[in-house]
DNA sequence: ACCTGAACACCGTTCAAGT
DNA sequence: ACCTGAACACCGTTCAAGT
């Protein structure tokens, strides 16, 4: 099957260029980790990668949406739980990509691909978190002043890790005082 | 008087130096603008910069250091007014700085100097915050987590930009839930 | 369509040399 | 002590050329 040999080359060899490009920025940081670097450990040459994908900032997008796509699929595990629980959750997951997070705040500006997707993560983030207000809250017009404090919350747990004490301890306090009082 | 005309004109291409880089740092950002152009418009070469400051990054927290002392000079402004004022106050009072405050945070990896600073501005943001605790809640066990939320959503409401309806709406919400509650 | 070798433009930093 | 011209090492990106 010569035919369909080389599309499906090409989306595996994609893969593979994401799959090293993830674990390196994982591993070591985005701004650190030359294009050069992901393309040795992905078997190509450095230029191939920009066949691929028009500049870093893409290839980060496309190993965060990697990176978004299970943490989602591994939420189901936690979607009948407390809504403490689901920020811990939320926190635990994320966790493996805080540097990510500030990455991505600090490209915002220079890159608009990245403040796309930084827009539509929030976005999600916001939904999710608004399904978990109590009724009462949700039409409140409050509701989206607690979910972007709820957004902030999470964000400044991922970028400032303190122990697990301390972080339960932060998201107790938010959510009996701020959704629930 | 040639004796001292030295350590004068030193301080003074220091400052300038400073002066020219905060001006770019904040206009421009951080990462977008090379260590050549603060040199130009401070008026020396690019590698005089080099003679003053050990790298790029204490030359941003020598800006850093500036506008917080700016900041924490008018801060005195809003001394006696009620927490949401002073948080307010707070928020539009960096918001000049906001692209900074996302520097800050991805540099803190790769750099000691940032990290350095980045700790200490939180350790006097949290003697400030915590000041303005009620006396009922300094005391809790809760005083160290409320102070965290503080600072996690003044960062975001710096970091997230919306207009100042939505933020008064998020700082009122999280005054009255948190501390007052 | 897919990939490469070689180059370009730029940047942070250093160094030998001057005063 | 203070400053410079010139270079180094590195990086993201591009391009002409191959298959």
């Amino acid at each position: 099957m010569p035919a369909n040999r080389r599309p499906r080359a090409r989306a595996e060899k994609r893969d593979e260029i994401v799959a090293a490009a993830r674990a390196l920025f994982v591993a070591d940081g985005y701004e650190v980790t030359p294009v050069s670097r992901i393309a040795a450990e992905a078997g190509v040459t450095t230029n191939t990668v920009y066949w691929y994908f028009a500049d870093k900032d893409h290839l980060l997008v496309a190993v965060l949406e990697e990176l978004l796509v299970e943490a989602l699929s591994r939420y189901g595990s936690v979607a009948q739980a407390p809504l403490p629980e689901k920020i811990m959750f939320a926190v635990e997951e994320l966790s493996s990509m805080h540097a990510l997070v500030d990455t991505v705040h600090s490209r915002r500006a220079s890159s608009p691909v990245i403040d796309e997707w930084h827009t539509g993560f929030h976005e999600l983030a916001d939904a999710l978190t608004r399904a978990d207000l109590p009724a009462e809250n949700a039409e409140a017009a409050s509701a989206e002043a607690a979910s972007a404090i709820v957004a902030f919350v999470v964000e400044g747990l991922l970028t400032h890790p303190g122990d697990e004490a301390g972080r339960r301890a932060i998201v107790e306090l938010l959510v009996s005082r701020l959704v629930s009082g």
